[in-house]
DNA sequence: TTGCATCTACGAAGACGTTCGTAGTATAGT
DNA sequence: ACTATACTACGAACGTCTTCGTAGATGCAA
């Protein structure tokens, strides 16, 4: 009934908070999903069920129905989502220039040494061989 | 009669639009924000006025009616807009890691060689003294 | 088998965002 | 002075997002 867009998705705030816990989770229940984001904010059961059904309309998760409880994955991987995130993001406020990205990044949050430390060697990886 | 929140203010999709508008105009009427808008989309004049008359509302812009066209500017510094936008986007979507979110931008858009070499730049400055 | 807990489905309300049409006012040209 | 043009104000429609309540089905336990 819904079409599959491969197209440009950029998921709700509802749903973004959804799939971070899908993705640290793995495939789970509304019940499993409703009590990890119950430790962040008052929310009720059907919410979250609700939400699920909407998603799954929309093909960003897959239902298995296998058990009475049904179990939801994220239809695409995470870093597919990120990198759709990042690129809205990076068109729409920073002109496509990634530095600013990075620099508006880095002034919001404060890198540790060690976050430091995978971005230097992020962008050697990346400059070199792989593409 | 609105409150100034200095509080996380995320632009809205036709916000966003608008204040990039006038980021690289500076302040400016509506007429010309709207010519320049009618370049990239369809858009009639008054749907523009009214989205400045919100954002005034809201605080995100602040207008100067010594003349009869009003002229408009960001309320707030560009850096300021984009470290927020970039702030939130790493913690819904990215648990913080910076490192994360800039793997996301890179695939999303093939930084050239010049965008490589600025990157490599901000993160030697961020490491090295200013801060 | 009756009743309680757990699940899904669904409708609907309320908030918000976006767009546009209409109305009214000022300005300028003839 | 009159009319066309440019501007602001505002209401309202429409869509989308989010939340929740209610209803019905299923399983389990006493």
């Amino acid at each position: 009934m819904s079409i599959q867009p491969t197209e440009l998705q950029r998921p709700t705030d509802a749903e973004l908070e959804i799939l971070t816990v899908l993705w640290s989770l793995g495939a789970s229940t509304v019940r499993e999903v409703h009590e990890t984001i119950l430790k962040r904010k008052p929310t009720q059961y059907t919410t979250i069920l609700k939400m699920f059904q909407i998603m799954t309309e929309k093909g960003l998760v897959t239902r298995d129905d296998a058990e009475r409880a049904h179990r939801y994955s994220a239809s695409k991987p995470r870093e597919w989502t990120q990198q759709q995130l990042a690129g809205d993001l990076l068109q729409r406020a920073f002109a496509g220039s990634a530095s600013s990205l990075m620099l508006g990044a880095l002034s919001a949050k404060k890198a540790s040494k060690k976050e430091m430390a995978e971005l230097r060697q992020l962008l050697a990886q990346w400059e070199g061989g792989s593409r």
